[in-house]
DNA sequence: ATGAAAGCGCTAACAA
DNA sequence: TTGTTAGCGCTTTCAT
């Protein structure tokens, strides 16, 4: 039995005794088609196994049907460790964009170029760029901005520009890791931030505040130390942190990645966590959960987040809607806290 | 100042007086145009800030210069888990293709679907892809070697079927992971390994084996137990593992997120790790290094992985040429053994 | 070494 | 409702 392959909407087209503009419509759902050569074209497609030629299309429409995703390229470490969260992301934006006809590309990017979006929009492989932490910054955004480029951010709108956003309830996210700290008994809780400009960061600090003054506890400066996301910035800024406050039984760390290093940093000064100093991270990433102590934590819903991504990035390129949203969190309790 | 934009390679053509075959020539790098006329145009389209239009150019070259990278989708899960490995080579990969002018796509696979290699090959969306761990069914690898379809494996070549691939030295891995066990004094040592189905299981058990041996050592099949690679499957093999033989004092355990697991399960039961029980895990994934107690672990060389994967698999595609290769393992030494 | 022209497979404006 | 035709922007014979 022969491969029953066709190439070309040309083939069916004979196969069906009909014009190329016919299966063209018929394939893509035009209303301007008869209910049953629709059906029929379209039952032959199937039967020859026909797959529409995706770089014909995309030149004739001008459209690539593809979303990049970015993410920074530096020697196999572009999805690593204080990127865990984006790659986790990049699954659940993957799954959001299938059912809507669309690809998704990796764009790699260097740290200090700035043409990749040029790159990769001019020469229309893709319509569209999703960006995650760590390649939103600032900078970056306000170039993307400027030149017009369609795209997405995981994080917060700005306040005098206007393009699409996902991110999470931040201040939520904090309010309710130091009302659990604190519901649980803790006298002195620690807050371990991200970078201290990242406007989350400023938000999850904000939902820490609320919970302590909610308390009618005192807000004490010294309680309140930054890293960078990373495990390392975890440990140092956990050490400084107790350097300053020997009497801290809590801290809210704002990554998981960081609070493993808390954690270890902790357990190297012979306390013990919960008992002596619980720990709350920020997340829920899989290493949160298979840790040999799994950690309790903010969970960030990022098959959601992923999803909204992506439908919503392409409304914007179909339609020009900018739209930003902003998901729940939950606590998930475990054994850190 | 106005963007300096020029959209076609017709528009370099007019403002170098040549015709668009010249550009093309030019800017391909053809070995048949003239080395200052080539410059001049480059120059030209450096200026202008010109990209070649990639759908156009795949049509017109029948071939999509991408590669597509394979996994999972289900439900937001498409990289996580079981799948962390793959996770990792992903970014290995991409790194790899960069800068041999090719993109990378992720491709989604519903498990049960067996027409994804058509669909995103007919469609010249791809011109090959990358298969990893999980994806690589015996089954399915069958039916690509059968359709003809280009791609490569991350693991072991088929004796009898022929096609690109990229594994790990497991026998080594399995051995070296076992020696250290001996020689820091354990008496009694498990295998806890991967699905007993998969060779690569079967090759770390032999170099388990081997290790054993050549230590005079008797082999015990009570010792021997096998898992899924999940999280869950560490915990009841271990539990198996431990009703089997109460006096174990060490285990090698086939994947890292099963020594997770296991870990967890130790000491549920009270045992201390690795004072009672050593555990050596395998793959050196982050969540090794980041984890509360780090593990002792066998790394496979992820990035350079994913860069001859990126590179064979092209070679693949331009030449026909077939490549097998067998990277090295090492043995990373931290707390859990 | 360069140009002219055909064609890659598709969509869409226009005609029928 | 369907067919005809003209591109989309590139590569690539085939001439020159």
């Amino acid at each position: 039995m022969m491969a029953k392959t066709v190439q070309t909407i040309e083939d069916i087209a004979r196969l069906a005794n009909v014009s190329k503009s016919t299966v063209s419509r018929a394939l893509n759902d035009s209303p301007l088609i008869n209910q049953e050569t629709r059906e029929r074209i379209q039952s032959l497609a199937r039967e020859y196994n026909f797959r529409i030629n995706a770089p014909a299309r995309n030149l004739s429409m001008r459209q690539s049907h593809t979303l990049g995703f970015v993410s920074y390229a530096c020697s196999g470490k572009n999805f690593s460790a204080e990127n865990m969260f984006g790659l986790e992301l990049l699954g659940g934006v993957s799954d959001g964009l299938r059912p809507l006809g669309y690809d998704l590309l990796v764009v790699p990017v260097e740290p200090h170029d700035t043409t990749w979006a040029h790159q990769y929009l001019n020469s229309g492989r893709v319509d569209g760029f999703v960006l995650t932490i760590s390649t939103r910054k600032q900078k970056m955004i306000n170039e993307l901005v400027n030149m017009g480029i369609p795209f997405i951010l995981w994080g917060f709108p700005q306040p005098n520009s206007s393009f699409c956003t996902v991110c999470g309830d931040d201040v939520t996210g904090g309010r309710i890791a130091t009302e659990y700290l604190i519901r649980t008994g803790r006298q002195h809780i620690g807050f371990l931030g991200g970078p201290m400009d990242e406007i989350e960061v400023k938000y999850r600090h904000h939902g820490y505040e609320l919970a302590l003054q909610n308390a009618g506890r005192y807000l004490d400066p010294d309680l309140v130390v930054y890293g960078d996301y990373s495990h390392t910035s975890g440990i140092t800024a956990m050490k400084r942190l107790l350097e300053q406050k020997p009497d801290l039984d809590a801290v809210f760390v704002n990554s998981d990645v960081m609070a493993l290093g808390a954690i270890q940093y902790i357990q190297s000064c012979g306390k013990r966590v919960p008992e002596d100093i619980a720990v709350v991270g920020y997340d829920d990433l899989l290493l949160a959960r298979y840790n040999n102590l799994p950690i309790t934590t903010i969970r960030q819903n990022i098959p959601l987040a992923g999803k909204l991504l992506a439908e919503n990035l392409i409304q914007y390129i179909q339609t020009g809607v900018v739209t930003n949203v902003n998901l729940p969190v939950e606590l998930v309790i475990r054994k850190t806290a």
